[in-house]
DNA sequence: TCTTGCGACATACTCAGTAGTATGCGAGGT
DNA sequence: ACCTCGCATACTACTGAGTATGTCGCAAGA
C-alpha cells in the first residue's frame, strides 16, 4: 500500500526531472528488459519471471517497483510514446511549409521506430490491445490515458497536414484523417519488418527513414 | 493419432472443393468464433474455453477438430490469407498499366480487410507472432509456411510495381521493396482503426478502400 | 429389427505454469 | 543500535492447455 503510492510518485518523478540516483538506473534497467521481453514474446506470453531472468534477478525486484505486470507494460508503453512525441514535436517545431514539416515529422517518427525497436514495438502492441476488451477495470483507465496521448499524437499530423492544405503545399480533396491513418500505418508497420543490420550506420538509418517519409508524402506515381 | 491425421486430411479437403456436409459447417463455425475471440482478446488472451463458450459448446467440440490452440489459430490465419490472396490475385489479373493494377490490388486488399475484420485482424496478429520466438518446434513449421505465403503475397505487389516502372506508369528511383512494405503497412493498419459503421453500405466501404489505395499510389502532395 | 460401430461431441479430470503475496535478510545510513 | 531500502526466497491460489473417457444418435450390416 505504501509501496503502491511510491510507484505513482515515481512515475511522476521520472516524467519530470531525472532523479540522479541508482533508483532511476534500476527502474530503467527493468524497463529495458521488459521492453525486450514484451517485444519478443508478447504481453501475455511474457511472465514476470522471464523479465526477472533476463535481469539476472527475481520477481521481488520487479514487484518492488511495479504494482503489476500490466503496470509494467504500460510504463514501457509510456516511455515509448514519450520518445516518439519528443522526436515528432521537435521536428514539427522546425518551420517550413506544411508539407515540409510533415515530411520531417514522418522521418523523425520512422527514425525513432528504428532506434528504439523494443520500446516502439511495445507501443504498437499497446495500440493493438486497445481493441482487446480483456482488461480489468483499473487497467482500462491507464489504457484510455495512453490512447488519449496516442490521439493527440495523431492530431499533430492532422493539424500539420491541414496547415499544408492552407498554404498550398498539400493537395486539397484528400480526407485528412484517412491520409494520416494511412501514413502512420506505414510507419508503424516498420515495427514488424525493420531489423537493424549489425553494421548499419546512423546515416543509413536516416536514409531509410527519409525514403519512407518521402514515399508517404509523394506517393509512388 | 487417428484424429490427428483426420485434421490434416480435413485441411486439404476444405482447401480444395467444399464438402457438402455438416462437417464443413461445424468447422467453419468454430473458425468464425475463434477469429472473433482472437481478434478481441489476442491469441494468448483467448482460452479454448472462451471459444467454446462463444460457440455454446465445450472444449470437446474444438479438440475434436483441432489438435491444439495453436493449430486453431493457424487455421484461422490461413483462411484469412486465402481470402486476401483471392481478392488480390483477382484484381491483379484484370489488365491495365502496372500503376492501375497496383491501385486495384491495394483497393482489393483494403476492401477485404474491411469485409473480414475478424479474420484479417488475426492475420495481422500472426505476422506479429513471427517475431515471437516463443513457439514450439512443430508450430514453427506452420508459422514458416504461413510466412512463406505472406512473402509470396508481398512479391505480387513487388512484381506489379516493377511492371509499372517498366511501362512508365510508376516512377523510377524508388526502392520498390521499401515502397511495398510502406503501402502494405498502411493497408494492414486498417485492422487497427477500421470498424464498420452499423449503417455502412458496401458502396461506402468501396469508397474508403479506393481512397486509401489512391493515397498510397499518389501520395498527398 | 436388432446390434454394432462410429462420428460428434460432453464431462471430468490432470498438471504445469504463473500472477501476486508474505516474509526474510543483508547493507548502509543515522 | 535501529531502521529502512532494495531486493531474494518461499510460498499460495488459480488459470488454462491438453487428455481420457463417457454418452447419445444414427447408419449400415446381419
Amino acid at each position: 500500500m505504501a509501496n503502491h503510492d511510491m510507484h505513482r510518485e515515481w512515475a511522476s518523478k521520472t516524467r519530470g526531472q531525472e532523479d540522479s540516483g541508482h533508483l532511476a538506473d534500476s527502474v530503467a534497467e527493468i524497463l529495458d528488459c521488459a521492453a525486450l521481453c514484451f517485444t519478443e514474446m508478447g504481453f501475455q506470453g511474457t511472465s514476470i519471471d522471464d523479465v526477472a531472468r533476463r535481469l539476472g534477478a527475481t520477481k521481488g525486484r520487479i514487484y518492488h517497483y511495479f504494482r503489476s505486470k500490466t503496470d509494467l507494460f504500460f510504463e514501457v508503453h509510456r516511455e515509448g510514446m514519450r520518445r516518439l512525441m519528443d522526436a515528432v514535436n521537435s521536428a514539427m517545431s522546425q518551420g517550413g511549409t506544411g508539407r515540409e514539416k510533415l515530411l520531417h515529422m514522418i522521418e523523425a517518427h520512422a527514425l525513432t521506430m528504428m532506434q528504439n525497436t523494443a520500446y516502439e514495438a511495445v507501443v504498437v502492441q499497446g495500440v493493438h490491445m486497445h481493441r482487446l476488451s480483456a482488461t480489468t477495470p483499473e487497467q482500462r483507465v491507464s489504457l484510455d490515458e495512453l490512447m488519449d496521448i496516442r490521439h493527440r499524437f495523431e492530431q499533430l499530423f492532422v493539424e500539420t497536414m491541414r496547415e499544408g492544405q492552407a498554404d498550398g503545399s498539400v493537395r486539397e480533396g484528400a480526407d485528412v484523417s484517412l491520409a494520416v491513418k494511412g501514413l502512420l500505418g506505414a510507419v508503424n508497420w516498420m515495427a514488424i519488418w525493420y531489423r537493424p543490420r549489425p553494421d548499419e550506420t546512423p546515416e543509413q538509418q536516416q536514409l531509410i527513414a527519409r525514403h519512407v517519409a518521402e514515399l508517404q508524402v509523394s506517393g509512388i506515381a
